[in-house]
This record gives structure tokens, sequence and C-alpha cells, in this order.
DNA sequence: CTGTAACTTGTAATATGTTTCCAATACCGA
DNA sequence: TCGGTATTGGAAACATATTACAAGTTACAG
């Protein structure tokens, strides 16, 4: 792949609307071409093929969307206020641009075959995760859990909240109103659903 | 779709394993009668398409799923309980049958146009769980809380989970032990994280 | 200004794979 | 046996990804 001038960048900004709509084998270069305004040729100038286009995307909003976690984690409030904010940072991320998220969930399946892909989901959401959940351990405001399990659901949590939303909200952007769900889930993950009568 | 004998049904066992393996495109129709051992022209004389090979797999393990998710709510154990029991007969599930769980996770960014799967999952997965948190709140050992937000946010750590584990696994069959992980996943989303102090 | 290399794009060819069609054969109930 | 349905092989139609290539355009070093 080569360099992708901004210029570039901002073109290819309509291609993911078209995977997440149509599917990756339901999408044509040609209907690329379409969305984006740029020929085939010089897609393939680019790009290695239609799958390189896709991980192009991805990797994109994945490294925004780590930039924007890694931002979110980076202050002096206590890890269980950050573990919040950083949840309404990714569910902001995926609010604002529904059509990539999509397109990742639906890459979930085959992720093990795509390197740079799952480097950049644990980029963006479980190391951050992994962190607060050791620093909460040490500033007792968090119980001490199985690091992997608790990534796990809260990943899980995360994504598929989103998705839902996403699913919801049709084609409006921002899809939800991220702090709201945010709020929501945080309060299940960090209560529990045991009644504490 | 023309009406699928049990022979056909089993015969089609191992598609799965190819879709999950190459994803949906990756998988070519001849792939398909290799593994299955049936000819493409009867491929094409019970199904109208590969998308409706891959859908009767889903729909086939959903449906499966569904039983055993219902059977295992159907008990006298309180809703708490029996919410373990559902995990765990969800997570067997899958652990049973890694690579159709796979390909689920693939087709779960474009499930808003497959209503039948979207149904399925709503079948195996949401609704057994917003009964059972019902159940709890009218039975008083778990929280009220808000039911759709609860639903996703089990739905996806459950699935998330697990499709974690399968990856670990790569083809063992069961690819993770089910019990074991329903066990850590129930301990966080009853307790919660945060510290009891 | 000019030459060179990189960028961009149209057109045409090729390769692969899905899907359709149809005729031949096997199977099965009345 | 007869009539219909199920099953299959083979060929052909068709769509699309991908490659090849030539020609136009731009950026920029000298």
């Amino acid at each position: 792949m080569r360099p992708i001038s901004d210029d570039m960048r901002t073109s290819m900004r309509g291609a993911a609307a078209v995977f997440a709509e149509r599917g990756f084998d339901g999408t044509t270069m040609e209907a690329l071409r379409e969305v984006t305004g740029v020929p085939t040729s010089t897609l393939y100038y680019y790009f290695e093929g239609k799958e390189q286009v896709l991980t192009f995307l991805l990797e994109d909003w994945l490294d925004r969307t780590a930039a924007a976690a890694a931002e979110a984690i980076a202050t002096e409030r206590t890890a269980k206020e950050r573990l919040g904010d950083l949840v309404a940072a990714q569910l902001t991320a995926m609010a604002n641009d529904p059509a990539t998220c999509q397109v990742l969930l639906a890459e979930l399946g085959r992720i093990d075959r795509l390197p740079h892909i799952a480097e950049a989901v644990q980029s963006a959401f479980h190391r951050p995760v992994a962190k607060l959940l050791a620093d909460g351990a040490a500033d007792r405001h968090l119980r001490s859990v199985d690091v992997d399990v608790a990534t796990s659901v809260l990943y899980g949590a995360v994504i598929i909240s989103g998705l839902h939303h996403i699913i919801d909200a049709r084609d409006e952007v921002p899809a939800f109103d991220a702090t709201e769900v945010a709020a929501s889930v945080m309060d299940l993950v960090l209560h529990g659903l045991e009644s504490e009568e």
C-alpha cells in the first residue's frame, strides 16, 4: 500500500458506508469508484486490492480511536473514573463513525488473519482497559479481577451496546448519545447485577 | 430454500469450518463441494446461493442454541442461578461449534439485513436473558436494571469472551471449558468491578 | 526551463467464481 | 410399471476482481 495523502484519505471517507451497507463481497470496486470519485485504476495504484481498502479504513479509525482512548485515560482522576471516561471515548468514536464500526464488527470473526487490525484493536480497547484495571486494583477503587476475563467482558459490553444503538439509528450521525450509553454500561459493569440486599 | 433432509443437514456440517477459515468471499462453491461431498448442482438445487448456505448454517446452530437456552432456564432455581445456567449453556453451544460461532460474529455487522438471523439471535440470547432479569427483579435476587442495556452488555460479554477463547484454541473442539468461562463471566457480571470497601 | 520520476486515469484483456440451464440418471410411492 | 421428484454432470452465461499498459498530468530538482 502506497502512502495515502490527506486528500485521498478524505476521498475514502464514504467507502466505509458502502462496505457497511452491502458487506465486503457485495461491495464492487465500481461502487467504491462511484462513492469516492476515485477511478478504479487509481484505487489499484494505492491499494493492493479491495481487502486492503477495507483494512485501511479500519486501521485509520482504530488509530484515531486509540489516540482518543489514550487521551481519555491520561488524567489525574481515579482509575474508576477514568474507566468511565475511556468507555465514553470509545463509544463516542463509535457513534461518530457508525459505518466503520459496523464493518469492524463484520471482520471480528476473521481478525486472527488480520494481524494489523488485531493489534490496533488491542491498542484502542484492550490495553487501556487492562491498564486501568491494574491502576484500580492499586488505588483500591476497583476490585482485583482476572484481567483477561474483565477486558473481554468490557470490550464485548461496549462494542455490542454500541452496535445495538448503531443499528437502531440507521444512518444518523452521531448514531447515539455516547455519554448516556456509557453511563448505563458503567453502572452495570461497576455495580453488577446482584441485588445488594 | 427447499426443505433440508437430515442427511443433507449432516453433510453440511463441515461447511461452517470453511466459512470460518476463509471468510465468506474467500469460500468458493468448489470448496463447499469438496468439504461436504455435495455436488455444486445439488447445492444450488437446495439453496438459492452461497449466502443462503451460510444463513442455513447459522439458523441451524442458533435454533439448537435457543433450545438449549430454553431448557437451561426452565428449572426451579432462582433467577440468579438460572442466569448462570443460561450463560453456561450459551458458552457450551459456542465451545462445541466454534466455527459456526465465529461465522455468526462475522455476520453481526450486517445482521439488520438478515431478519431471520436477527430473530434467532433474539431467541437464543436476548429474550431468555430479559426474562431472567425480570424474574430476578421479582424474586429480589437481582437488581432492577434497564433491561435493554443489561441484555446488550451480557450478550456482548458472553459472545466476545467465547470468541476470544475460540480464537486462542485454534481448531480444538470443544474450544474451551464453558463452565469455567461462565463462572468467571458471571462473577464479574453479578458483582461488578467496583471495590466493596 | 527542462527533464525525470511519480502520479493519475482510461481501456482492454485475463482470471476466477457464481449462477443458470438442461439433459441424463436414480429413486420412490401408487 | 408409471410418473414424478431428487440428484448430478457438464456447459455456458455472466459478473467482477485484478492486471497490463499506454498516455496524460503534476511536482520538482537541477
